[in-house]
DNA sequence: TCACCTATCGGAAACGTTTGCGGTATCGTT
DNA sequence: AACGATACCGCAAACGTTTCCGATAGGTGA
């Protein structure tokens, strides 16, 4: 009954066993085991999908797909014939080039990875936006992932990002990221990285970021200006390098003018909007209150003024608030807000520049480290 | 002088030529051609980029590429020695797998697309980190394009994703598209479409979108209950659906509570800011000046407030006036500003779920619409 | 006519996976 | 013994490119 497949004959078959579910057969003259292939069945759904390669151009052609990938190509050993006839065949074959089976040849994805704490903010949408700007023109496509302000899930996004081959990859730490092996992985294979705005200071990697400590000496310098003499700072979080360089600023501003620097009128905010409000409660209930406050950003700002608002304090006769970032809400509050501008999408854009140099010289390159300027902005809600 | 590299000897050799610089040589004896091969040279720098692979493992272990594949996943037909083995071996070599490779042979890239008209306000960003989220939860990437409301850019945009070999794609639409030819270019191979905020009628598709038809009859009758009797609107651009169907609300809102309809109390906008400022201005100079503009959208609104500012006209005594989306600027702004608020995540989170489902589901998925609800959110700007 | 050239093409390996199926060893059952 | 079952493994093809290099045809100068 059952024949073998390689001699046709029906003699010497026994079953052999099941393998898979399926019944096997053993051939004595043949010295061969086999299964009976299934039934062909169903293969009516699946004209749709088919995308055309470049073997179905070659075969319309008649010629090989080495000389079909050619004439896609600026490559010198093609016939310009050819090369047109290609051409047109592509185009009337709908051809679209499978990124994937290239990245995979070249071992170069054409990729590049960004890492972000959040997304919640103006701030990092708009660089990821500037980032992506420049990448798309040189033809490169990015990933994006959030590490949601957890270490762990950092390292779980620079994985995920090696695993994708990623050509480079940018990054904007975890506020609580202190090891930085996922980031050394990185430079082991090759895969320059690229830091901006919260940057580690000990891997010697390119840096983007922008002037903090000039920034806020500016700020400051302003608001003492104005004539405000207890002059408050909300920070960040103290693991933030941006942190230290504004509140820098601040210190080295109230020293110039020899104003003392006290400790109680710097409080560390870790950014969220609950944490905000507190050290504004905290601020506006000492029995000495300052008269002036620089904030670490503005959304800290805008809770401050919220805050005082409520308490029925005046701005900017009574208080004096100068924010940092320059975010939309802080043009059209009231009284407007007097910020320190940062060209956001700038550095992105730097960013994104600086990685793409790094990969195209590839080991020859020499990390740097970039200092984007700052601009203060000055509103309604620090002139007196 | 010169050796066959087949035969090895000297005599039958003569010269044939010169090919990609490189001088040929010719066996007669042979019958061949062939050129000489370079030094090695050079083998220096290139330690530092191999990335382990399923071989190395195999070749470690000694055993064959497909037992180690076999270990890595879920398959029966392993030991769970080896198995062991396997695992403790990638992990000490520091396996990661080529994602490329896996998509190449499975042909699918776990990676979504997305593309949006822009990337400015926080609306775009706010859906694409929803989506984001459930994406990466599934362990699927995110490639995003902005078309910046340029139809030949979301054409390319979309030559780019199918190029990727995308799973799936969410899509808003530019504002001047009206050909869907690169749409149905994703259909055509099986490409799961799902359009949110700015969806396509002539497109079977799945749709995420709000009920900007409610959300709209909802602000329009507020401000009727509120005193207001002359109220325009400023639409968005006549292409896009929403404006459409928020014009449908703020007309049956006022025929229910039998208010004329009145032609020149609907200007158009096209979102821009500079629009909008125009768009606030033609209505402020009317003779018969409206007594509250109901507006597309939030930043449309704010600069008709600022507009309005500018002239001393009293909001809300003077001028109600309500937006729609609830961006953080209008929480802030004085006076506050009523809104239509909408799930702005969800869209992202929902589009991101159907187009997970329409994927694993293939062939056999039924496109579904999807309508979220809309809340209204009233503050000052609305109330007298 | 012969030696060598140029222009153009095809074959085949390689990139790193997954997977169908045949092969082998061992063990249990008549 | 002999047949059949089970467990596990390796081979090789396939995914769609790029690219090295050998092959061929036809030219050109001596």
């Amino acid at each position: 009954m059952i024949k073998c497949t390689r001699c046709s004959q029906v003699h010497a078959i026994s079953k052999s066993g099941t393998v898979r579910g399926k019944q096997r057969y053993y051939c004595k003259d043949c010295n061969m085991y086999f299964t009976l292939p299934e039934e062909p069945a169903a293969e009516i759904r699946q004209h749709k999908k088919h995308m055309t390669t470049i073997v179905d151009i070659a075969k319309a052609l008649n010629i090989s797909k080495s000389t079909v990938s050619r004439a896609l190509h600026e490559h010198s050993d093609i016939n310009p014939q050819t090369k047109a006839a290609v051409l047109e065949m592509a185009q009337q074959l709908d051809y679209q080039p499978n990124l994937l089976a290239k990245s995979l040849v070249k071992s170069k994805s054409n990729t590049i990875g960004i890492i972000v704490p959040e997304f919640l903010t103006y701030f990092f949408p708009t660089i990821i936006m500037g980032a992506q700007q420049v990448a798309a023109q040189a033809g490169y496509n990015v990933i994006i992932c959030q590490s949601q302000e957890s270490y762990k899930t950092e390292v779980a996004n620079a994985n995920i990002l090696l695993a994708n081959r990623v050509d480079g990859v940018l990054i904007s730490m975890t506020r609580e990221t202190k090891k930085f092996d996922h980031i050394k992985a990185f430079e082991k294979h090759g895969i320059p990285v690229v830091f901006f705005n919260r940057v580690c200071d000990e891997m010697n990697t390119s840096k983007v970021l922008v002037n903090d400590y000039e920034g806020a000496l500016k700020a400051v310098e302003h608001l003492i200006k104005n004539g405000y003499r207890n002059i408050a700072h909300i920070a960040g979080p103290p693991s933030l390098l941006l942190t230290r360089n504004r509140l820098g600023g601040y210190r080295d501003a109230l020293k110039k003018y020899n104003l003392p620097f006290k400790e109680d009128l710097v409080v560390h905010c870790n950014l969220s909007k609950k944490d905000a409000v507190q050290c504004a409660e905290q601020l506006l209930n000492m029995k000495n209150r300052p008269d002036a406050v620089f904030c670490v950003n503005d959304p800290v700002a805008i809770q401050l003024m919220l805050e005082a608002k409520k308490r029925k304090i005046k701005i900017p006769s009574e208080l004096g608030i100068v924010g940092f970032s320059n975010e939309p809400s802080g043009e059209v509050i009231e009284p407007a807000l007097t910020t320190v501008q940062q060209p956001v999408a700038d550095i992105g854009r730097s960013a994104a520049d600086i990685l793409l140099t790094a990969i195209k010289q590839g080991e020859d390159y020499v990390p740097e480290m970039k200092s984007l300027k700052t601009t203060l902005i000055v509103r309604e809600s620090s002139k007196r």
